[in-house]
DNA sequence: TCGTGTTATCTTGTATGCTTGATGCGGTGA
DNA sequence: TCACCGCATCAAGCATACAAGATAACACGA
């Protein structure tokens, strides 16, 4: 158990080096889900005091990466095919209004970058998962702050990466990691307003790339029972 | 400076009840937008140590009523008008999302308990505007919760007390939050299908009432200058 | 008089030790 | 043999103590 101190890079504060460092452990799948995180047992690791652990915890429960059961402990959450189903539900109201207005108040400039974005994932070629997963992201997270509202931003933050934290793309094979990532090339036709699709069916499309339903749980799944009055 | 000790009602953990506490002073006004809360200050006033004090406050962080600056405090946040702006701006379209769930899952007891709320909002007279304000966060948790989507609660959750937490309502004056109370009836017809209004409209409408321009960071602000498409 | 460097002091960040509540095991009785 | 009660054990919650960074005031020099 030779785990590499924590104080290498003299950062800020120690507590951001746990939640780093922690949340590194659950994304790589190091801490799989449902495991009990002992606050002791990590200080120890970290070779820290419990408190920055102790906040670190509660930063990543905060963020839904943990569970808390009271007087009980941290458990790296574990998401359900419905809890998946449920924020991409969100998800889908979220990033289509995030590309309406990334459309709307586009610049030459941020064209430029979401293109760069885009050439990078295309030219992906059998790198890890992982790393197609961090590009993924930081195409969406570049799209979501060019929506000028870092409230929305902020929204999306707290709710998507948690997604990718559970290896949600580990599983859909190699070929279809390579065309979710092309994809997004259709995302950003939508933000040049060159496509024919509207930014929810884009958005939707992308989803069920790599998941099952994942409008299960959003108006969208009602809207043929209902009507078409929403 | 008898401020009550916090130790009254012995609930699950001082943590918990010093955040209660702190919120409510925020929401009361007692501690003001822009104000320093020191944790040793806080700890001695609520006759207990500093770590239940500093964890809460980091707590209040995350649900963003208060700013941190790093080894400096913890300062009360002071909301801008855009940033009231841009908050409601995604308000509205989880909102309406979550108006659409709940109209599409209703039963017939969940339409009583909302019907009961109205009722009670309705017969709502000269009370304080922090009575108002309960009631009004009252109904619109309850149809989150209806919409049987706890992502989208606990989103929506994460972004409008805030707003409430900054005295919004005190200032529009007592028939305004009689007309906004009393609104909620069209809400609640939105949900039951009987309404002529969409869920857009509605909570759009809504939302004016008690301020001003609360689309404006929202895709809504943009159509007509973009076009029909979103 | 103004600017800069130094220091005093305050506050957050971190460490360690104690308390309390929860869990699981073993013993005892039916 | 099974159920229930008590006790030992352990980890989270909390308190106290120490360290380090930041601010602001003051003094000194230009």
């Amino acid at each position: 158990m030779e785990s590499t101190a924590v104080r290498e890079l003299p950062s800020a504060t120690l507590k951001a080096l746990v939640v780093d460092r922690i949340r590194g452990e659950i994304v790589s799948g190091r801490y799989k889900p449902g495991e009990r995180l002992n606050e002791s047992k990590l200080a120890r690791e970290f070779k820290v005091s419990r408190i920055p652990v102790r906040e670190a915890l509660t930063k990543l429960h905060e963020q839904g990466l943990l569970m808390n059961h009271p007087r009980r402990g941290m458990f790296v959450n574990t998401l359900s095919e419905e809890d998946t189903q449920k924020i991409n539900s969100v998800r889908i109201v979220l990033e289509a209004e995030a590309l309406k207005l990334c459309r709307a108040k586009l610049t030459k400039e941020r064209e430029r970058h979401l293109d760069r974005l885009v050439v990078g994932m295309e030219q992906w070629e059998r790198g890890s998962e992982l790393d197609a997963a961090a590009l993924d992201l930081d195409f969406h997270k570049a799209f979501w702050t060019y929506s000028d509202n870092n409230y929305l931003e902020r929204t999306l933050s707290s709710l998507v990466p948690v997604l990718l934290a559970h290896h949600a793309l580990d599983s859909i094979g190699h070929e279809l990691v390579r065309w979710r990532l092309n994809h997004h090339r259709a995302l950003l036709e939508v933000i040049q307003g060159t496509s024919k699709q509207t930014p929810e069916e884009a958005i939707l499309v992308h989803l069920r790339i790599a998941y099952n339903s994942p409008e299960r749980f959003s108006s969208l799944a009602c809207t043929t029972i209902i009507g078409q009055r929403g």
